[in-house]
RNA sequence: AGGCCAGUAGCUCCAAUUGGUAGAGCGCCGGACUCCAAAUCCGGGGGUUGGGGGUUCGAAUCCCUCCUGGCCUGCCA
């Protein structure tokens, strides 16, 4: 029996960090034992964050290009266990029949369904400028997830709106075109807790909050310790009461990162009895990021651009095939393209 | 399409005595204190005053123009 086809992307927004990797990347490294998996590096999405402001010319060199970052994403990927041999992973934009089949689909979406998107609603108002392009960003997610006939999307909460916009898009082609298109799609949800800013644990860790908030998949060792270090804790004088926010996340590193269960129970039982030093679990807490950051860096450091570049176009190809077949049976139903003969 | 109002540090600002050295709070960075942090204290960096042009010895301030946002009116006759 076919395996079902997979499908997530990732914004080219520079490098990845802790996050990033246990509360998605992980999870797409296994996805690749169960299905067969299409890895997108979304550079037309990311392009909406870089209209409006005087910074956020195109060519403003304060930026990488989306070009370069979208390399190296790629790269961090493959050295977080993205294969390129099982999967497909590539660049958005190498594909242009994402942008035709969101052109499709916006002529499908609700402009209703879109104004109650609450991410739009929300980067609306904290913006100067609002493109249409932000706005119609979910249409292009809908293009990137049906174009590949995606069965499952994992996504984090966040995202389960857009995807069930997705969903009604997919259903109201297939209405219109009177027949079943589109296969449903199903959010996979990626459970599990998230892992917290260490400067501030009430938000998730995240990049756009500031340096020290995220611990950067790359960043060297005395960095990284330096972030951990000075991670949020606690006055310790509550013995035996809650764990506050930031003692729970760097628990929940610990658990992540796999330390053995009785360094774990070690200092939950020293916690129990007020007796921990937190100085002694950020240094266990940085120590098993290192064992898991380590090889990842390693393996990042054997990969030349000009081998990522070439596996991105390997990978372009395959996608082509696929989006090129979906492309066609579009265009010929909805009536447009080279005439039949 | 026209009219009116607004745009000052990463964020928030009725700071700038009305043409004379660009400020505050928060955040950020560094230090002290902490087992580590937080709080607190001490210190520090940061802005082509939305962009461009003009007037002037001198412009955040006056003029022109463009951009962005908001409000009002019109257009489609």
């Amino acid at each position: 029996m076919e395996k079902k086809t997979v499908f997530s992307g990732i914004q080219p927004s520079g490098e990845l960090h802790l996050g990033n990797y246990y509360g998605a990347i992980q999870n797409w490294v296994r996805l690749q034992d169960r299905f067969d998996c299409v890895y997108c590096i979304v550079d037309y999405h990311a392009v909406t964050g870089r209209t409006g402001r005087e910074s956020d010319k195109f060519q403003d060199p304060r930026h990488e290009s989306l070009a370069t970052m979208s390399v190296q994403m790629a790269g961090d990927l493959m050295a977080c266990g993205i294969d390129p041999r099982r999967s497909i992973l590539f660049v958005q934009s190498h594909v242009p029949e994402h942008t035709e089949l969101a052109w499709v689909f916006s002529c499908v979406a609700s402009h209703g369904d879109l104004t109650r998107m609450i991410q739009f609603k929300d980067k609306a108002d904290r913006s100067d400028y609002v493109s249409v392009g932000l706005f119609i960003y979910p249409v292009l997610q809908a293009a990137d997830i049906l174009l590949y006939r995606a069965a499952k999307v994992p996504v984090g909460e966040d995202q389960v709106q857009h995807l069930e916009l997705a969903r009604r898009i997919g259903r109201r082609f297939n209405t219109l075109v009177g027949e079943e298109y589109f296969p449903e799609v199903e959010a996979e949800l990626t459970a599990g807790k998230r892992i917290m800013s260490l400067a501030d644990p009430a938000h998730k860790m995240s990049k756009s909050l500031g340096d020290k908030h995220y611990v950067g998949l790359m960043e060297e060792p005395d960095a990284i310790w330096k972030k951990v270090r000075s991670a949020v804790t606690d006055s310790g004088e509550q013995v035996g009461g809650e764990m506050s926010p930031g003692v729970a996340n760097l628990f929940e590193i610990l658990r992540l990162t796999g330390a053995v269960d009785d360094v774990v129970d070690g200092f939950k039982a020293q916690h129990a009895a007020g007796k921990i030093r937190y100085g002694d679990l950020k240094t266990a807490v940085q120590d098993h990021i290192m064992r898991v950051l380590d090889p990842i860096r390693e393996r990042r450091s054997r990969m030349s651009d000009d081998e990522i570049r070439d596996t991105l176009a390997a990978g372009a190809a395959r996608a082509s095939e696929i989006a090129k077949a979906t492309m066609a049976g579009v265009r010929a139903r909805v009536g447009v393209g080279p005439p039949p003969r």
